[in-house]
DNA sequence: GAGTATTCGTTGCATTTGCAATGAAGTCAA
DNA sequence: TTGACTTCATTGCAAATGCAACGAATACTC
């Protein structure tokens, strides 16, 4: 018994691709970043977003970062655990954290960044001329999202 | 004490870029596809396929829709026992399942598709001319993943 | 043909996730 | 001030994930 089923092309599927993708980008630095550094991708988010602005909060991260507060706050544990970022409740308002890399994170980060800014560099060469296409769609794509 | 970090750009990092926009857009679908029809992403995809093409096996599948042999099969356990496709072992070779869809599927899938084309339909309108570039650029980086 | 290696699908298990609930702290209005 | 609401970070828990191990079936090699 044959069934039949209007036409439609995954292949093509916009979200279905951008998934794809992201998804291999994704678990290809994630191994690098864990097997290298020792460090899980919301970690490294956390970590470089602290290492810039200090004194953040968990809230200001998972705004800034599209991650979770709860997987922020698992994430700066972690890193706290580490010994990579330290947590102090801010004395303005207690129910805030502030976050401050240590010595020891911005050693990381200086290894970290490199790293990724090669990676970045890499897929400028594939792209050439098109990266700025791209994230020109991508900026549309993320008015989507309102 | 101050600790000196070197630059680096996360928003306009690629692999970010495109992780947090395609984790937004599958997001958003995951959850109509769930409250909707019951079903999740990767469920949807292996019942597409299955749709398509008759008898594929769970390696089929994992190939063709970067699902892990392991999502394959659950969700396709999960398709079965709610009646959207049947396994039967290949007669030929009987490590082999062959999926098929059943009626109850391609009732679904008949509502599924003009579902994800509508979406589809919507991303293309926001990106207007700008899709082909898009596709273009994703191309390359399809191809960077070796 | 026996023995080894490979392929296929499933499952166990530790880890990660998303979400809701919690408790502590702050805000606001009467 | 008191009491109702909101905000913040953490945590519990159920579900999803990734990976390795397993048993069954087939392919390969001598």
């Amino acid at each position: 018994m044959s069934v039949k089923v209007p036409e439609f092309d995954l292949e093509g599927y916009l979200p279905y691709r951008l998934t794809v993708i992201a998804g291999q980008l994704s678990a290809d630095l994630a191994k690098h970043y864990k097997s290298e550094f020792g460090i899980s991708m919301p970690e490294w988010r956390v970590l470089l977003n602290v290492g810039y602005t200090k004194g953040l909060s968990i809230r200001d991260i998972e705004k800034r970062v599209n991650l979770e507060k709860s997987k922020v706050s698992r994430a700066a544990s972690k890193l706290e655990a580490k010994g990579y970022l330290t947590k102090i409740t801010d004395d303005q308002d207690r129910r805030l954290l502030k976050l401050t890399v240590t010595k020891e994170g911005a050693k990381l980060l200086e290894r970290l960044i490199p790293f990724a800014q090669e990676f970045q560099d890499k897929l400028d060469k594939r792209l050439g001329d098109k990266i700025d296409e791209l994230h020109g769609a991508l900026d549309l794509l993320m008015a989507t999202e309102e």
